[in-house]
DNA sequence: AACTAAACAGTAACTATTGCTAATTGAAAA
DNA sequence: TTTTCAATTAGCAATAGTTACTGTTTAGTT
């Protein structure tokens, strides 16, 4: 008889919905919405729920199977100074501090060099533990 | 007489509402969510509505005074590729579209170099005029 | 002081996302 | 193969961040 841990990692199910999902994001760059998955998968499962695809979308992230572009969260975060400056996100806390690094225009050159487009301006996050989420989690 | 242009730039007004948002945000590093600055600004004036702070924080960022820190929208977007690559926002038409340039490592380094924490990724989108859409305004 | 368009407060509406519940189902065990 | 059961589902209600609307106020000009 085995004693519960929270080591165990929860089981998880290949469902028709969970596999139509992810065939959908790795058949496509576009970095599609969950709205467009969803109305996507309704053309393969037309009774599949828009909760199914926001709750596979977290389970595929959680897995690394996929990833999600955003702020860490859906809502904005402003910055009183508009110049270019780099920001590191406490994926523990949430926590958004300056970067104390130069700006790197070669970047964009780089970008443009590639095919990208016009690029008027750039941005870069780190993410990672804050020094005090560190401490916290060191014990 | 003169007439109507498209180019007249609106005329701007520095309210007390407007003001106490922005140096708010000029006081502090901490990239706030619009909440915590409604919720600052009643400090100062009570009766401010949270419509209000949105409308300036809109202002504000049209005229170059802040940063707004989101993927140019409100709503996540997905990415089947789970490794770490570049992105490319087209400001113009919304698009994300992948950059063909090796992700570099040595960005970490450096971040965690100036005490930015322990990084774990990065993330880097250039945002300006995709091919498509620089053809479409240039004329 | 008078004027007027910009900005306001208050509130309703909208939209992306999450939570809830009873029913279904994938996959391991029998 | 059948049984079993927790993971997952569909459907829907609820949240939460943001935007839109309306009548009133006000900054800045005349």
């Amino acid at each position: 008889m085995e004693r519960e841990s929270h080591l165990k990692r929860a089981a998880r199910r290949m469902t028709k919905q969970k596999k139509t999902i992810l065939e959908i994001l790795r058949s496509t760059t576009s970095h599609p919405t969950a709205d467009w998955i969803y109305a996507e998968a309704r053309k393969v499962l037309p009774d599949i729920s828009l909760g199914t695809v926001y709750r596979n979308l977290h389970v595929l992230k959680e897995d690394g199977e996929i990833m999600e572009l955003n702020y860490g969260s859906t809502y904005s975060r402003y910055d009183g100074n508009p110049q270019n400056h780099y920001h590191f996100v406490c994926v523990n806390c949430g926590a958004v501090r300056d970067v104390d690094m130069p700006v790197l225009p070669e970047l964009e050159k780089r970008a443009e060099e590639v095919g990208a487009g016009e690029v008027f301006y750039h941005r870069l996050e780190f993410y990672g533990l804050c020094p005090h989420c560190r401490k916290e989690k060191r014990m």
